[in-house]
DNA sequence: TATGAATGAGAGTTCATTCAT
DNA sequence: AATGAATGAACTCTCATTCAT
């Protein structure tokens, strides 16, 4: 989807500026209401630079998905320590999540919507999603088999629900804007998925 | 954002055959990618007929959500039997709200697009979600005073949470064509819910 | 230009009630800007009913306009008293003339508007002004013949000038809104006039 | 009104290419029959091109105008001389009038009747046509004040009569495509124009 | 005679993309 | 590498007029 990559340094530069101003602008005014001429605007180019370095509209948005995918992905990847116990991993990975989601809210609205019309991003979308997806489901798993959870629940089914809980409630406090404050809702988060899915809670083991 | 209603029986016929014809494009091929003459075309009727009845595209689609909505919450407003189990009840709801979730669920898809653009559709489904959520916030505030549901709970929190749950899973569902066992994921569904917020399950009451 | 004339007394009552209808609304909003529908809704009848007295917008227009070419006519078809002094006469022709238009301005302004499309209403002006000219050039030509007006004035430029003058003025002070007073202007039209045409003026001749 | 100006010279010679091909074909059809493809096929560029350089229609005829404005104002600017016989000036100023007006005689009735309907035409031509009457009222003050013209003339009346007659003159003069002489022409309204103010002619002054 | 539904030609405008310089 | 001019497909909406009832 993208063009070629820049040879010299002032091209190198040019690209950057384009990629920065993009989001911005995107952010600002969603996909198909932003105009090529809003992003070279931004960037303080020409209209028609911008096709030195990207084939089209989408082509821009991709690169700039790149970005923000690669961030939650990273957020997500930092390795867990599996002595921990559950319920403090689950609590870390919502906290981790809803901090990723948070700084990455408004460009995931507007993938999204583009998302509906583009096959591309709707894969870029729910690859990002499987991705969470997968390891929820891998430590419910970890977690039947060690008999700590309910072994009557279906990964399939149940993973992607409390991804989608997740997901779904960072999704609605950004778009409404709404003032929780941040550690009660990884606390309510936390306690739901975690007695969802049968795991004693801390102050239960006792 | 409608217009004259239809005098006689002929302007009636075409009117409904507009909005019947207008479903089911919006269905195929989105709002944005709609145009008024393949409503007309759809329809059997010239392109300025639609005009006749609609002042814009966004009035047609205003009319297709009206039975859209309306059956949602028909769904939603059936009476509860007070004197059923709560997990019952949390089934029955869930059970549904994932029915009515699917035979609506392209158009709510679409809407969810013409939403990140127009206020009125962004008005018209945080609306619909409202009621939902809502209902779920009273359930569990009454199962909290009767000392059945997690106390800690802020239902403020928990009950989008549960429902974004619900509402999540059920448009991945029909996004991916995945193929679930509808009863099973009642089931999940349901098992999930009631013990995220502390209710027994049936089996563990006995 | 017009169709079938009402048979019933009904229809002639549907059609008066059209036209003078039709008189309002295109002073209200000019031609181009009236729709036949404002036309139909101002009479209280339907949009298809007006095609049953008149074939398009435009004959109902000249409909309207032989109203207003008939009174200009007559007011200027008064009959002079050949005995009267000729600046009297001139006096009162622009009393009578200023008076006319001034009832008539708007609707002028109208049809002017329509005249510079369509030339069945360019033809129209024409001849209304034509009448005025016409008489003004044989007034010019009997005073020149009783040695009172200056013979070397070419009444076939002096007369168009001359009306052209008084039709100027009224149009501009109509168009303005300016606040003359009437009398004024009528006694500063005759001096300029009469005095144009080398008649000597009455407190000159004493 | 109007947009960007062009950078480059080729989009210059597009520019002007587009306000002269305009002209022609404003002329040619006038303001409502001219569609925007029409002024891009007489100009030779697509019709995508026209909003290159002009927001609308409307822009194309604003800048039309200023170039016929500014020849019409040319005109009646040129300084007199001041030492000169009054009708000789006023013989020098219909000639310089009927002359420029002739060369723009069909712009100015396109002008008109856009002007019905949008008021920054309007006021253009208002403001076109004030600059003449106050250049007659000021000089008929100078007279009355030398003595040399009928004291009893109100110039608030006179002034606009006098170039009404003039303006209307020229206008039927160009619409009906008489034939009369230029000179004569000139010589007549020179004649009425002065007598009407009480100026004493030439010939009687001997 | 009246109604109001239906028609469809038409026009202005936007903007992603291409291309000459 | 950059510019900005040029292109033209696409699309919404209006309304005079026709026609079935």
């Amino acid at each position: 989807m993208t063009t070629a990559a820049p040879v010299t340094a002032r091209g190198r530069r040019t690209r950057d500026a384009l990629v920065l101003a993009a989001r911005e602008v995107f952010e600002a005014r969603g996909f198909s209401d932003t105009r090529m001429s809003d992003l070279a605007d931004a960037a303080g180019v020409s209209h028609g630079t911008v096709y030195t370095y990207f084939d089209s509209k989408e082509a821009v948005l991709a690169e700039v998905c790149n970005a923000v995918v690669g961030e939650l992905f990273a957020a997500v990847r930092v390795p867990d320590d599996l002595r921990a116990d559950p319920v403090t991993r689950i609590e870390e990975g919502n906290r981790r999540y809803l901090r990723a989601y948070a700084r990455h809210a408004r460009m995931l609205e507007v993938v999204e919507q583009v998302a509906t019309t583009d096959p591309r991003f709707r894969e870029l979308i729910d690859g990002l999603r499987a991705v969470f997806v997968e390891k929820a489901a891998a430590t419910l798993r970890h977690l039947q088999a060690d008999g700590r959870a309910d072994p009557t629940l279906d990964p399939g089914i149940a993973a992607p629900a409390l991804v989608g809980m997740a997901e779904s409630f960072a999704r609605r406090w950004h778009a409404t804007g709404a003032d929780y404050d941040a550690e009660q809702v990884v606390a309510t988060l936390t306690r739901l998925w975690a007695r969802a899915i049968g795991l004693a809670l801390p102050e239960e083991t006792r």
